[in-house]
DNA sequence: ATGGGGCACCGTCCTTGGTG
DNA sequence: CACCAAGGACGGTGCCCCAT
């Protein structure tokens, strides 16, 4: 994660939370450049070592003796075909006549998906135990084919209607709000969640062009947390403080009430912040007539995750405060890295530092974070574990 | 053997706080 | 005020466990 600026000899920026690690990597740095010559298998050795330092003994490669399925990509057409495509495009022509929603929901045709994806199989558990073989986790949702509504008489409005029946109106409100959830129950959840399981896999569905209005486009995406690497540690301070700030807390006030589990939104702030990794990504055009489908990226289930790089992150995610964070200036070299037009990090404080933020300015010159600047970024308030948390003790 | 309750699946709905 | 992001609540369905 800090390989890019250890050996361009750029400084990065140190955060209190990274400077351990930083200080470790340049020791590492230092030994390496006594011993051996800058050229590519030094790079290749030195990512090693370093990634060994900064990270610990990360687990990013999956087990390969769980790799059973062969001919993946060839496998997922398929599957996307026979179980979520032409159903849904049935489901479609129904909901004509019935008004019924046409959404055959996703959970299991998920978990077949992240079998086919990972080559992992399921653990014939219908979902009880470990989700695949290998003991991942796989979450799913789907933003296709939600219920809308009017905004004008607020009765409800199919996805594949185009004005309201009610009364007309064009003025629709487009419903985009379907995320995973995690349902963490008890210390010993906690623990296979965070601790015990490897991988976190999560599926989603969605309309890459959701914001025009289209809905006839639907991209399938995979993303994989891995929650015992460095890199990652943000999703298990998520699921802790989910667990002793809301989950308990809501217990004390009313224990025959079971809370609602933790909602995880995909694209969100703190989705970004636990550095998911993308796997799998497949659009399908026509999707509501003649489905036909692209695979865009399929990651070979063998491949060592570390390799592989987490998501971008949208600039338009952060609030001020976090804004004001990158603009300090011991991330100047982080931040101007990741500039484009030719702007340089005085031009983006000045965005920055000005009272009303113009955030189409400022994401024309900064579109994204990577995951060096987003190490720069705290999670929000919600999200840390509270001061109360040590004192808490089991009924 | 069976059926009721608990729970895991997720989608949908409600609320709140921030922003423009 | 409208709009949006996010936290939280709740509901329908199906699987599993356990008491009967």
């Amino acid at each position: 994660m800090w390989y890019d600026s250890i050996f361009t000899d750029r400084a990065c920026g140190v955060s209190p939370a990274s400077f351990g690690r930083f200080r470790l990597a340049l020791q590492a740095r230092q030994n390496l450049f006594s011993t051996l010559e800058l050229n590519s298998v030094y790079l290749t050795v030195s990512k090693q070592i370093i990634n060994k330092t900064l990270f610990g003994d990360c687990t990013l490669k999956p087990k390969i003796e769980f790799i059973k399925i062969k001919d993946n990509e060839k496998l997922i057409k398929l599957l996307l075909e026979d179980l979520v495509l032409a159903p849904r495009v049935k489901a479609l022509d129904w909901s004509k006549i019935t008004k019924q929603t046409p959404n055959m929901k996703v959970g299991y045709p998920g978990q077949h998906l992240a079998s086919l994806i990972t080559g992992v199989q399921g653990a014939r558990t219908g979902a009880r135990g470990d989700d695949l073989e290998d003991g991942s986790e796989v979450k799913s949702c789907s933003r296709v084919d939600q219920l809308d509504s009017c905004k004008d008489c607020e009765n409800k409005v199919l996805r594949i209607e185009t004005i309201c029946p009610h009364c007309g109106s064009e003025n629709l409100k487009r419903m985009d709000d379907s995320k995973w959830l995690f349902s963490v129950k008890s210390e010993d959840e906690l623990k296979l969640l965070t601790k015990t399981l490897d991988r976190i896999f999560l599926t989603i569905a969605d309309y890459p062009l959701f914001s025009k209005n289209q809905f006839d486009t639907i991209r399938f995406q995979a993303f994989e947390i891995w929650n015992n690497c460095e890199r990652h540690k943000n999703f298990e301070i998520i699921m802790r403080n989910y667990f002793y700030k809301i989950f308990l807390e809501h217990i004390k006030i009313n224990p025959r009430k079971t809370p609602a589990p933790k909602n995880f939104w995909p694209f969100s702030y703190q989705f970004y912040l636990c550095n998911p990794v993308k796997v799998f990504q497949a659009t399908v055009t026509n999707a509501n007539t003649k489905p036909s489908i692209k695979i865009d990226l399929l990651v070979a289930p063998e491949t060592d995750r570390e390799i592989l790089t987490p998501e971008l992150m949208p600039i338009s995610l952060l609030g001020k405060d976090e804004l004001n964070i990158l603009a300090n200036d011991a991330n100047f070299y982080i931040i101007e890295s990741l500039l484009k037009n030719e702007k340089c990090f005085n031009d983006f404080k000045e965005i920055v530092f000005k009272k009303n933020i113009n955030k189409k300015l400022l994401a024309e010159i900064l579109p994204y974070l990577d995951h060096r600047a987003r190490d720069l970024l705290p999670l929000r308030d919600t999200d840390k574990i509270s001061e109360s948390k040590a004192k808490y003790q089991r009924r």
